[in-house]
DNA sequence: GTCCTTTGTCAACGTTTGTTGACTTTCAGG
DNA sequence: CCTGAAAGTCAACAAACGTTGACAAAGGAC
């Protein structure tokens, strides 16, 4: 019983790779196995089949090392490890499975409903208040909206600026985000 | 002649909707020829394939009437189309679009042409200035983060919200991306 | 060594998918 | 009416997909 789990593991860590970069619909088992260098019946066998795989990639995907238990501000936290380095960290990868595969038809729930419970909820209750649903949404849109453009769709402007631009831009943006104050309704200052 | 376009355009029709509603890599021409009332080798006579009726829908999806020509601000313009109305708009379905289809490995890069070449190009020509490119891209990032996190993951905060909130939070926003200054470089307040 | 559980291998199945080619229907021009 | 191009129908293909079941290898218990 202790070599299954070695293949276990070998096959969701493939899996993560897999789907994070190309999303559920656009990768085969067969890749996926190839990856691990090992048989594809054995997924069918030990997660029940391809969605089984998924929530086994997924199960763990949102375990944060130490963003909710410590002192820190989790926001500040998170916006730093956005904005600094190059390499890939824990949070990057996340960013990049939820644009993937969030809006696919058949994993997508499974996605909204593990991003809300591990996520969401922790951030607003965190924040605390009347409007923190409000905020933390707000939060999350902005790190999307920027992240995608920025390694997803590599706009002109966003993409091909250096990381300490891009740190400015999605402070900036972040901040917006936090500082909105629901119970002033409309405000003032219209587009342009 | 003439009757083959008009089985085209309902070709066309259903696949756009298809498509922009459920991705590239999850719809089967099947699906597209009984919408369109057509046979599937319709699809592959007319268009070459499965990657051509794409193309076809995807052409002229950004072709917005009246955005670019007018004397009006095209950022507001598109921002009000985008509070107002439960209506799908026209604008609306763009967004949707991109979502659903820029990640994907086959026709992504297609949709990220067409959309640097019909919308990104033409905001920073009106924009103007030295840093347009950044707060162009800001610009998008913030509407389709926002659209992303409302109508695509229904995010608690965002997607319960009236559409007068919604208005107030996505002007808010958008009112970052664009005020934000490339040569101030990094400034003021950090997370939280 | 013998047995039995665990683990891995292999071939094959039934579907679905995109695409193709041969055939039939439609219909305007002579 | 006759003809031929245009438009549509139908069956079938090969490939790829997820999944299954029968079988072989490995490795510890006795």
């Amino acid at each position: 019983m202790r070599k299954a789990d070695q293949t276990r593991d070998k096959l969701v860590e493939a899996a993560r790779a897999a789907f994070w970069a190309r999303g559920y619909s656009n990768v085969p088992l067969r890749d996926i196995a190839r990856a691990a260098g090992v048989d594809v019946a054995l997924i069918s066998r030990y997660f029940g089949g391809k969605q089984g795989l998924f929530e086994a990639a997924l199960n763990g995907a949102f375990d944060w090392p130490d963003l909710f238990d410590g002192t820190e501000d989790p926001f500040g936290t998170i916006l730093a490890k956005f904005s600094n380095p190059a390499k890939e960290g824990f949070e990057r990868q996340v960013v990049r499975m939820i644009l993937m595969n969030a809006t696919d038809p058949d994993v997508g729930p499974l996605v909204r409903a593990e991003m809300e419970r591990k996520l969401l909820a922790p951030l607003r209750a965190r924040l605390g208040g009347e409007g923190a649903a409000a905020n933390v949404a707000l939060f999350v849109a902005a790190l999307l909206g920027a992240s995608l453009a920025r390694q997803g769709l590599q706009l002109h402007g966003l993409a091909d600026q250096p990381s300490a631009v891009y740190a400015a831009q999605l402070r900036h943006l972040v901040d917006a985000a936090l500082s909105f104050d629901v119970a002033a309704g409309t405000q003032a200052g219209a587009g342009r």
